[in-house]
DNA sequence: ATAAAAAGAATGAACATTCATTTTTTGAAT
DNA sequence: ATTCAAAAAATGAATGTTCATTCTTTTTAT
């Protein structure tokens, strides 16, 4: 057991430098070396843990991905209605997004870019399936829009990673308020209108 | 005259070369002598347009974003209603994203990376001063809700890259059905609500 | 004939990956 | 419990390639 626990440290020290590097420097300017460098290990170590350098970030995004989608499902619960589900698990991705960070930024990179092979992207995507059911739930319901799911996520969900860019970059500071008001914005656009509000 | 000529073609042979192999490759992964290659040129002559990597793909960013901005708001006009301009300056950008695919996925790249220096960022920032100044004028007429631009932003223009991004996977298709709610959602985001539709 | 533009080859640094060796762990025998 | 040989893990140095940039020469335009 004590060689198992050293070996996940070490991995998981791999993983974590390799998230904060590429979002400094991007996937292709960040050397295995560097990456070696701030988990402590040896280059060569990298290839015990890892097929390569594609390998490496394949499955980094694969289990940043998992870390994000299981946080934002984990107070969920499929009894709930429609609206306080999503409000919820909008919350709970809106959350993650702004205390982690450097995981969010990281996903939000492997999404824009050419970096992650197809497979892992697909991989990736599966976790989502929770979020894809309550919406179906709410367009049987007649409380969601009966629009694609791709444009449900565009509309509610993606922004989030727009504004924690703006954050990070320093061109603003996201407060409870704006929160508040991004939810609504969110709600609103996916929402079925009528008398009520 | 026609040495110019020459040099212009050259310069706009190296950018549409640049966009296309960042968006297929990404940056670092383009190197300048295929860039050349894709130009019919010598790398040595990438040299005699830009100092270097990092100043062509920087002053190919900035080209792409004002060619981006000026097909934005080439039709809109300061005189229009609030209403009438946003939907006019949104479809035209909806209309830049999917039929000038390749340069607005190059700008997608490039707002979600590392790769674009911070100077550059900024002058690309400078063209949407239009959608800006009509937001502004929204929020004192009472149409457009007092949230800070970047949440307007991130919730109504802002979509449109994610689904390009997934049409542009092949994930689904937007046609014109999809662009009119695309349209609602992002309108109703951003509008202040009352009793009229 | 001269100056600018372009080219191709050359240079040197950076990097992913592998290799040969050393260190650590393991677990069976004492 | 301790020893020790075999296996596993880890390492630092080596390898070979790729690439941005520069240099020298050739071509083109005036």
């Amino acid at each position: 057991m004590a060689k198992l626990q050293k070996s996940k440290d070490k991995r998981n020290a791999l993983i974590k430098a390799t998230i904060e590097l590429v979002n400094n420097n991007g996937f292709h300017a960040t050397p295995m070396s560097k990456i070696a460098n701030m988990a402590n290990v040896s280059p060569a170590t990298i290839y015990l843990y890892f097929e390569n350098k594609q390998d490496l970030v394949n499955k980094t995004y694969v289990e940043v991905k998992a870390k994000y989608t299981d946080y934002a499902f984990e107070t969920y619960d499929v009894d709930m209605s429609v609206e306080k589900g999503f409000e919820l698990i909008w919350k709970r991705i809106a959350d993650f997004k702004l205390k982690d960070c450097e995981n969010a930024m990281f996903l939000a990179q492997c999404d824009n870019t050419p970096v992650i092979d197809e497979t892992s992207r697909q991989e990736g995507i599966k976790h989502l399936q929770p979020l894809l059911d309550l919406w179906s739930r709410g367009k049987k319901e007649g409380i969601i829009k009966p629009m694609s799911d791709y444009l449900l996520y565009a509309y509610s969900i993606n922004p989030l990673s727009f504004l924690m860019m703006s954050e990070k970059r320093g061109a603003f500071k996201l407060d409870k308020t704006h929160l508040e008001e991004a939810y609504q914005s969110a709600w609103n656009s996916i929402r079925v209108m009528n008398e009520s509000s």
